[in-house]
DNA sequence: ACTATATTCAATAACCTTGTTGAATACAAA
DNA sequence: TTTGTATTCAACAAGGTTATTGAATATAGT
């Protein structure tokens, strides 16, 4: 092949490429991507999720759709998004794995607004898949019902973080309970871990959330777990 | 934490990942990439590669540098620069995955370029691995000699793609050739497939390259392997 | 048909990114 | 000091991206 021809391949290729890398170059497509990694959702859903406009969610969705890394599902007057391909959250997480690791910047926004969080102790999911087996931990998914629902690590209990305060009854006072909710940044597992200590609990929180359990391919589970009222 | 808190925490914590994203939100950035994770680099060697004004490369360089993802080495006149972290490497290679999956253009100006692969019968990492194991296989390195004394699959040889067609004779007939280059569109690799079929020999191509299999924490070697002239 | 609602589209202005050009800087050798 | 060389900087024009706004489209229920 000529030189120059290569040169051209390159250019077209390499093009293409970045297509990819302009979807993940936005803080509001990151923030949706990180959304649908839940499960799937509405625009109006997306919308309240982010706090942005509609139209404006709308457009980001066309983005994500036009880059193919976003599947549409039309029912009556709604549009259900959901992420097309398991490795649109791969390369997310590839994203926050090197971010976490070179950018100062993203440690400063973390403490600034959850303080330093090494006293929360944080289990890694390995960690935790190996403390599953030998059954001495109560899991807790303090996410919606729904997100719940649509997926969770197998063996958890649901209780959504708003429902805590009065639920507290419910979960065995002996056992320590490892609390985790959409990703390493979702506060609700920060603030449940806090809540269940002041409450005498031993808590610790997950590193991160469901859909880094899942992308690893650890157990998970659909629907409402039977053992749990 | 107060919803509005929130937002504002999301917005700035998503804000600083966008920095990320927006970094391989170029094509020529992709490329830099591509070859800097093949070993450090000077601003003109990167220029030659990818075949652009060297003021352009360094500004773009400039970018990498800003967000931290590229270490540079001042060595009098020269500036050698190198990939920061191998986490810039895997968003790289989580992205590459991610087009070749979703995007049909990928896969398109591919075979444009380089016609239909699969008669090529690429062999993946894994497979070559355990045939390396097994010893029933030469492994061929056809990049230029630098980068493959900057590192290389453990075991392979090198002879560099534009001296391969005086060098057939260096090469064992009866044993399969793989051979690999830069990356899963380096062109090389390619190439050396055909002549080496049109000479005779049983040749296939490595799927990915040496960036690749080292990635995965396939066994490396460094310098010169003592058992080739 | 009419109304309400979810979503998308279109237009715009503000802003950001890129390639190009030529000059500035920094180091090394003569 | 002078000259040559590698790299960076600065300025600019061309083009691309984004949030906002209001209108258009499409579907469901009345």
């Amino acid at each position: 092949m000529k030189p120059s021809t290569k040169r051209e391949f390159k250019a077209r290729l390499f093009g293409e490429f970045a297509r990819i890398g302009k979807v993940f170059a936005s803080p509001h497509r990151l923030q949706l991507i990180e959304v649908l990694a839940q499960g799937e959702r509405t625009v109006e859903q997306l919308a309240e999720d982010v706090g942005s406009p509609v139209a404006n969610v709308s457009q980001h969705l066309q983005v994500l759709r036009t880059a193919r890394l976003v599947a549409v599902r039309r029912d009556g007057l709604y549009a259900h998004y959901s992420l097309a391909d398991p490795r649109v959250f791969r390369v997310w997480q590839a994203m926050r794995d090197l971010g976490e690791a070179r950018l100062a910047e993203i440690d400063a926004v973390v403490t600034e607004y959850l303080g330093n969080r090494s006293d929360m102790d944080a289990v890694n999911a390995a960690e935790l898949r190996r403390r599953l087996k030998s059954g001495d931990v109560t899991v807790l998914d303090v996410r919606p019902r729904r997100e719940y629902e649509a997926g969770h690590i197998r063996g958890a209990r649901n209780v959504p973080f708003d429902e805590l305060a009065e639920r507290l009854r419910d979960l065995p006072p002996e056992v320590e309970i490892v609390a985790y909710c959409r990703g390493p940044y979702c506060v609700f597992a920060d603030e449940a871990v806090a809540a269940l200590r002041a409450k005498g609990y031993r808590a610790r929180r997950l590193t991160e959330g469901y859909p880094d359990w899942r992308s690893r391919g650890f157990p998970v589970e659909i629907g409402t777990a039977a053992d749990f009222k």
